[in-house]
DNA sequence: AGCTCAATGTGATATTATAACAAATCGAGA
DNA sequence: TCTCGATTTGTTATAATATCACATTGAGCT
């Protein structure tokens, strides 16, 4: 660990998952987040919720709907696919979690609350999938559909490559 | 038709997915592109691959591969997957075709050949699909993608919304 | 013609995702 | 506290997307 759970500066970096951190906090930071965002907008934070949101929290990584289903059903909860989209969906909408497109796959986010509009860098390697500061890469995609007068309601923005320690083993 | 054949400025136009264009020269165009690069390139442009980027440049949308697959069946080509999918792969691996991947679906590239890297506009009216200039926008992404210390080997970045057209309809 | 390799055809199957409906649970108000 | 209505969960079934493996064909070369 790098530092210390009371004085993580990393949880208010851009992005943490290509660096050694104090994950543990990480995850009950964002998860304590995401309860607080979820009441304070009169929804249910419910079994199956909060423990997709952790599996998911676990790693820095994306997990097919199967896979966190997979780990569901081993926990006694329901084993049908419904049972993990629904809880998926509900965070996506929540924006507690965010669709992989490339991957198929869902991975917790690391900042939730603060509004925020991801870019994703999957590295081919590892699989590790961190969230990169987006507000530019944003404002450059709004600008070049403003120019062709379409107006942008959702994006998604994914980069796939190689992480530094990956870039670093493989050299 | 808003213009003749031989007096195409659209073509080199940012994108004409959402304007009065000539669209058969639009198809001519990227046709008899994609297949000077293929010769260049020395490999083969066999008929499923002629007819499946054909189909795809009929119009200004994204297909899904068993849309692709059932032109192709009708025509008398093979009807499994795997014959839409090898000719899919082939030409996005060339450039004439891109992945659109909120849709699990593909799109003709309208600018083989010209090194480009484009955002796709998707507009959730009339499903059409616009390749936008995205130099800005992939440098943006680069830039916060090397903060982090990570190296961007392939990126797609695809804005769903409205299309000019459909947001006058609609108001 | 005969060889070789790439491309295609085909059957089977894997992976991802949704529809439809029943049962359980929760919370608000009588 | 009880009941109503709405939300959430469980479950069955199936749809939609994608890949594997292997046989066959066909083009290009000698």
């Amino acid at each position: 660990m790098a530092q210390s759970a009371d004085l993580c500066l990393g949880c208010s970096a851009p992005d943490l998952a290509f660096a050694v951190h104090d994950h543990g906090h990480c995850q009950t930071d964002a998860l304590s987040r995401a309860e607080a965002l979820i009441a304070q907008r009169g929804l249910r934070m419910t079994p199956v919720r909060r423990r997709v949101l952790e599996i998911l929290l676990e790693q820095h990584r994306a997990l097919g709907a199967y896979d966190v289903l997979e780990r569901l059903a081993a926990e006694g909860f329901g084993n049908q696919p419904p049972v993990a989209y629904r809880a998926l969906d509900f965070l996506e909408e929540q924006g507690l979690a965010h669709r992989i497109r490339r991957l198929n796959a869902f991975t917790a986010c690391m900042h939730p609350g603060e509004a925020h509009a991801p870019a994703f860098l999957i590295c081919r390697s590892c699989n590790a999938v961190a969230e990169a500061a987006a507000q530019p890469v944003r404002a450059a995609l709004q600008s070049a559909a403003e120019a062709l007068g379409f107006s942008v309601e959702a994006s998604n923005i994914e980069a796939l490559g190689q992480c530094p320690d990956c870039q670093r083993r493989a050299a």
